[in-house]
DNA sequence: TATTATACTGTACATACATTCAGTATTTTT
DNA sequence: AAAAATACTGAATGTATGTACAGTATAATA
């Protein structure tokens, strides 16, 4: 698999993209209409330097025969990454935080989810949150008050419930007595939601 | 989703087959080829009633433009049933008893498995197992001391920790304070293990 | 320095394909 | 008993689409 330049990635991004929107591969013009080319001629000459190094399969002939050579292409399909619960400020989907991956269709979780992070300590037991479990967050700010959320804080990332009390107080609740909730003022301190829980996953 | 019929089944499975062999859904030709129709027109009509049905969606004027309305993206992996803590000794993969089934591939829980079970109650919340949640069981009789079985009792099934006293001492033993361990005497009690779990998924 | 790869616009054309119309026949539903 | 759905063959047509040809221009090799 020789190397990809940025337009060929676009070009091949967009296939995804539509395959993934529409179910089925776009024409020469879907491409063009997407990316703003203004001729079919521009996405022939890059779908023949992707099938070229390997990238894609071209069925001669064939409308729509695009297919994308996929083993190891974590873009819309099924291969979701296992990260630990990071400290220090790292970005959170950085690979050197993917343990591994797991194969499973996006529809598992109801709601769609971008990845699994694994429980380190038993701050959520009363919630059925055991160490070592994995749990399917989905990146969003967008949480109501109980939601189990995924925070960060001082660079320490957690797993609790959330309570909003007033426009600035929010409380990180856990669920075990042996912890004790997290009060946040948001005026001198930073909170960050990286996403909530919409499912878990355990393997005995 | 209205009932199908078995011709329709059969171009469904073969725009999924197709689908899934080269990467684009088929034309009306493709199909016919397939299933050896003469006409075009017998392949759209099958695809009119399939698209009425609710089965699939088809993009007016656009070659190959069928997707498959499959919100658990099927293909790919398998379909796992999902069945209730059924009490009354009706076979426990018996068809009422399905309440719907998860696409998931055998290998998401590392053993293998063979279906989801609902868990009701709350006799297993110290070990992170709670209400609703869904036990990836293994059917096996092949149980260890300290695995989470699947057992039945007395028409009744039952999520517990196995202990095996003795040769004829089997206790059962639920993770929470509030209930009691169940003892049982093999030769006076009758005691089927159905399973054991192998994992637990949770949709919040 | 010549050559190849990248990155486009623009025109043109044969054919791959969706789709409609006209039939025939059987089964199911109303 | 009539109507609608199912299950096909066969022919016809317009267009959606792949693809070749003719250019222009820049950056990366050899």
């Amino acid at each position: 698999m020789k190397e990809i330049t940025s337009q060929q990635q676009r070009v091949l991004d967009c296939i995804q993209i539509y395959l993934k929107k529409t179910g089925f591969p776009p024409t020469r013009a879907d491409i063009c209409k997407e990316l703003g080319f203004k001729s079919p001629n521009s996405a022939e000459t890059h779908l023949r330097a992707l099938e070229k190094k390997g990238f894609i399969s071209i069925e001669s002939g064939t409308s729509r025969g695009i297919s994308v050579n996929n083993q190891n292409n974590s873009f819309g399909g099924d291969e979701y990454p296992v990260i630990g619960l990071v400290a220090a400020g790292s970005p959170t989907l950085a690979e050197e935080n993917i343990e591994r991956t797991i194969n499973c269709p996006k529809s598992f979780f109801e709601s769609g989810f971008d990845y699994f992070l694994k429980v380190r300590g038993l701050s959520m037991k009363d919630a059925g949150i055991m160490e070592d479990d994995l749990i399917a967050v989905k990146k969003t700010t967008d949480v109501k008050n109980g939601d189990i959320v995924i925070a960060r804080l001082d660079d320490e990332v957690t797993v609790k419930f959330f309570n909003r009390k007033s426009s600035n107080i929010v409380e990180l609740e856990p669920a075990n007595e042996d912890f004790e909730n997290i009060v946040i003022n948001l005026e001198s301190e930073q909170l960050h939601i990286e996403g909530k829980s919409v499912g878990l996953s355990r393997r005995n």
